[in-house]
Formats: structure tokens, C-alpha cells, sequence
DNA sequence: TTATAGTTCTTGTATAGACAAGTGTCAACA
DNA sequence: TGTTGACACTTGTCTATACAAGAACTATAA
């Protein structure tokens, strides 16, 4: 049984999904949902501040809780199809390419940097496709400790189902860090780059709910098929844009 | 006088980020520190959940709450320099130059994309540099109901100080959405770009504490000194990576 | 007409208490 | 020896209550 105030989350973010509070309406006030859901008022502020934490209300003391427009969150861009929106399309095909699977270990600036002392992972290295276009070459390593085997049909689909599902592994959270730099040759081949040499790199550290180091990740993007959405608090001094 | 989760928030961050808490390290319970700060469990709970949200502990159930090391987060990156490192650095100049400053409306898209209605903007574009190399190109348009006038001397310093510190505007919360695209050929001279016409492109849309759209700027940065950083929960569904 | 003060909404903070559920220890038992 | 079960810890959820503080409205007074 999930806890009250998640359910009562869920319902709430349903509404607004499906428009029956819509951008710039109040929210019912915390008494009046106290009284509609049958909870105490402090179970529906944890629900109202799992809302806010996902942007999809604003609370204003002494007004009430309006819904924001979740549309203004993703706003169009210039000329420019995310993978996102290729998602969407119902002629999508997506595959995957695995061009490496091998064991070794994690690259020596991580372990030096995390302190690791198991060190043995598997490597796996995947070219992504969407509707025959390349867009992601994807390297991972991730820690035999964890996961000792992975078998190319695993790394065929998702890998993170078969962490979570099959081997119930938490995985809990991730630092990455985005930059722009040339890419070798081989994965301008792979990407098919002919205009630019660059790609968008995007380095992910996973660590699982116990705080272990778990997996590092190196994405490349075509750099013309990448976008990066971001909704963020002011107060929130994390996932900041460096300038 | 600030709440007192947000005090005991602060002189736990504190402890931690001057080591009297290490990586590794568990906090005492919540029911020792509510001992020792004398209030409640739920004002400590409170306190650890803005620990939890800025990605300095983890929380596991049963144990503790265990000290994340914050070195981690941002890792080493080959060979890239980013605006951060940049700037930590003493002999580091920083210079704004004002390209232009006019009033105008807002462009057509956001117009559309919010619905607005006040559509009186300040245009204010500037180039900055560090240590004399440009670096980004900013490009702001900020609606002229909330700040009627900015004056060639303020867009020279900060104008969130003079937003927020001067006007009293309370700025709540962004969306941004991070991309590549070929540069103008302006801006590709601007930025003395000359082996690319690739920038990085941030743009966000900023928004008041009552939800009343405020500010869009368009960032453009050279690729090779642009670097973002993100921290990031599993079961947080914003900030994500499309792919 | 224009302020002012009060009233009644709203959300924000803080407390004390209760029980559920995950984790580890250790003693008793087979 | 090895397993089980009780126990004592931890964090997670939920309640009921109280007061503070911001916002909006209204009636009153100047």
C-alpha cells in the first residue's frame, strides 16, 4: 500500500494532466482538501510539496496554490525536433546497436576520484537509432559487484528494467554533467557527423539507494538531435547552470 | 527571524561542507538531533529533507542518514576548462560589454506560447567576457510592466541584484531548455568563433513568486567553455535528459 | 472620497504523540 | 553449529492542535 499522501499526489497531478484544474486556477485550500480526502492537513501539504517539487503548482502564503502551465514547461524551439518529439511521432522506430560488450575496468579518473576499490565492470557500448537515423552512442560501465553478468540480449533492451526489475536493484540518483567537445573518429563515424566534429557529452554517475557507486555512463549526441529540459526552484542550489 | 528547520538546514550544511561531517559519515538520528537542537522530530525532518533536496545526505530507511560526498558531484572533466574553474581562479577579469539596449515586445513565439497580454519589453543584449576571451552572448527581454526602465549602467552590473535587492521582485522559479545550433554569423563573431558555427544555446523563461511570467533570455555560449551540472533524484520526473 | 482597522480567509511553522516498517544485534534454541 | 526470534534501534507515515503571517475584503472613521 503506497502512503496516503502519494496517492493523494498522483490523483491531484492527474487532475491537472487531464485539465480539470488547468494553468492559473487555484487548487482547492489545504483545509478543504483535508476535508475532501479525509486526511489530516499536514498529509495534504506533503502531497501539495510533491506538486511543487515537480512544478506543476505554485504555493502563494496567504492566497493558495495555482497550477502552472506544465505546456510552458517544454517551449518550442527554432526548427529544431527533439528526440522527445521524434518519440511522440507514431512512425517512430527506435533500435539499438550494440558495438562493444567486454570486461574491464571502471577508467582510472573515476576511480581515482570516487576512492573505488572494487574496480572490475562491464563495459557496453550502444549506437542508438530512431527511425534509422543515429543520435546517441552510449558507454557504459557498470559495476560487476553489482551486476555480474550482462548478456548482449540484456544490453539490447533496457538495461536500467533489468537492474530494477530483475535483480531489484534501487538505483536513487545521478550527477551529470554536460559539455561540448570533439568527437573521435570513430563515433563521428558511427553518428554519421560530416558538418561538425562536435558532440554534446553527457557523463552520469549512478549511485544506488545505499549510496554506492554503481554505474558511469558516457552519452554522445548528435549535436543537432540534443535537448536538455530543466525546471528549477531559485532557492534550489543544485542542478545549476555553471556561468 | 527565519524558521528554524532553515537554521538547523544551514548549520548541518555547514558542518558538512567544513568536514565536521565526512562522506561516509551518518548524521546522529533524528531523534538525537532533536535533542540536541531542542525542537521537534518533524522540525529535524524538515531540516534533513533540504539536506536530501540539495543532494548532501541520503536518506535509508531502518539506518540513517549518510553524508554524500559533494566532491563528487562535480567530476573531472579531460582537459575542459569551464566558466566555474575560470572563475575560481585569482587572476580571473570579468567584463560585460553592452551590445545593445532598446525597448521592443517580446517575441512572437513566447507571445504566443503564454498567451500574453503585457507584451512591453527591455531588449538588452551582452557579450561577456573572462580575461578578456568572450564567452557567451546574453540576449534578455524583460517585461517593462515589472521594470519599467533599465539604464546602460545596470545591465553593465547584475540585474538580478537590481531586481531583486532594488525592486523587490521575487524571482521564483525557471524553465530552460539547453540545445546546439549553428550561431549567426554575428554572433559566431562576437564570440571569435572560427573552427565552428556551433554555440550552445540556454534559453529560460523566469517567472515571479505569483506565477506572473517575467523575463526570457537567450544565452548563447561557445562550446568549449560551456559546462552544466545537474544532480538529480530518480523519482524527480523534471530536470530530466530527453532521450 | 480616502484611509484605517478589523475580520476571515489563506499558507507557513512547530509541537507531541502514535504506529508502521526496515536493519542489526544477540541470546535462546534445535 | 546454525537458525530463529525477540528486541532495540533507525526512518516513514499520519494525526490533532496551535499559533504566526500574508492577502483580501468590509465596515468604520476622518
Amino acid at each position: 500500500m503506497r502512503a496516503k499522501y502519494l496517492q493523494i499526489a498522483a490523483d491531484l497531478t492527474n487532475k491537472i494532466r487531464h485539465e480539470q484544474y488547468v494553468a492559473g486556477d487555484f487548487l482547492p485550500s489545504e483545509p478543504a482538501l483535508s476535508e475532501l480526502y479525509n486526511v489530516s492537513r499536514e498529509t495534504i501539504r506533503k502531497s501539495l510539496n510533491e506538486l511543487l517539487d515537480a512544478g506543476l503548482i505554485q504555493k502563494i502564503k496567504g492566497k493558495g496554490s495555482v497550477v502552472i502551465n506544465a505546456a510552458r514547461i517544454a517551449f518550442p524551439i527554432s526548427n529544431i525536433e527533439s528526440f522527445d518529439e521524434l518519440n511522440k511521432q507514431k512512425q517512430m522506430h527506435a533500435t539499438t546497436k550494440i558495438l562493444e560488450l567486454k570486461d574491464t575496468q571502471v577508467p582510472l579518473t573515476i576511480i581515482k576520484h570516487l576512492s573505488l576499490t572494487e574496480t572490475a565492470a562491464t563495459y557496453v557500448s550502444r549506437l542508438r537509432l530512431i527511425n534509422d537515423e543515429p543520435i546517441v552512442v552510449d558507454e557504459d560501465y557498470i559495476l560487476k559487484k553489482y551486476v555480474p553478468k550482462i548478456s548482449a540480449k540484456q544490453a539490447q533492451s533496457s538495461l536500467y528494467q533489468y537492474f530494477e526489475d530483475d535483480l531489484g536493484l534501487e538505483i536513487d540518483y545521478a550527477t551529470k554533467t554536460i559539455t561540448v567537445e570533439p568527437a573521435s573518429q570513430n563515433v563521428m563515424k558511427q553518428l554519421q557527423l560530416t558538418d561538425t566534429n562536435l558532440v554534446v557529452v553527457v557523463r552520469s554517475l549512478t549511485y544506488l539507494k545505499d549510496t554506492s557507486f554503481f554505474q558511469y555512463t558516457i552519452s554522445q549526441h548528435r549535436p543537432d538531435k540534443f535537448k536538455f529540459v530543466d525546471f528549477a526552484h531559485r532557492k534550489a542550489q543544485n542542478g545549476g547552470l555553471i556561468l
